[in-house]
DNA sequence: CTTTATTATCGTAATATTGCGATATAATAA
DNA sequence: TTATTATATCGCAATATTACGATAATAAAG
């Protein structure tokens, strides 16, 4: 038991999901903030920042990778992520048909 | 360690994040379109449909209200969950909002 | 009142997430 | 080469989440 039963929903709820649950935590969403305000990024300013150590920012950051949220460069000798804006604009998408859809039909 | 930091996010980073969490699950994704397509819905029918426990949908329900989300009345001896359109509106536009503020200014 | 049906809650086990120190890796600077 | 700086990864401890059986609570039916 604990462990999320993925197999007995469809790839889209489970996507759907995922989406969610990786936008799901205040650090991740102080960064996406802070990196759109800044118009460029290097991660050790989300340090200090965001008031998370290092290596915990580190792994937010790969989260957000991992949606495809974030791209990063190497700039010398310092990272700098910014935010994917045509994924950006796909997830919107998505969540926005997920609403549309979802609310039809109801009470 | 472990716990997840709260008190140094503002409020809004901290309410946007537990709306993303609650809606971070295939479970409770599922159980929203189920409900939506059925115009009503009981409780039982969502253990069937679902395919989990009858307690853990339970658990899911809760939590899906926790945030706004259901509203359920009592309807003889079960209960009738139906999605609060007015708060699922008013979410569907906190997050677009997120989206379209965030998206500013990016390199 | 007793049974039956439906949903909620409790307790617990398994797994996941969060956060951080320590360390590895990679690139520039001296 | 040897520092220095920036980021990633590893390993672990603390906490949270997920799932479910057992049981409680509630309401209708008999």
């Amino acid at each position: 038991m604990g462990i999320t039963k993925t197999q007995i929903f469809d790839q889209r709820q489970n996507e759907l999901a995922q989406l969610f649950k990786i936008l799901g935590h205040p650090a991740r969403i102080a960064i996406l903030q802070y990196i759109s305000k800044q118009n460029a990024c290097i991660c050790n300013d989300l340090v200090e920042e965001i008031g998370l150590a290092q290596a915990t920012i580190s792994q937010h950051l790969k989260e957000l990778k991992s949606i495809g949220l974030l791209k990063g460069e190497i700039e010398g000798k310092s990272m700098c992520y910014c935010i994917d804006i045509d994924r950006w604009n796909t997830l919107q998408k998505n969540l926005n048909s997920f609403f549309n859809t979802t609310k039809m039909n109801c009470c």
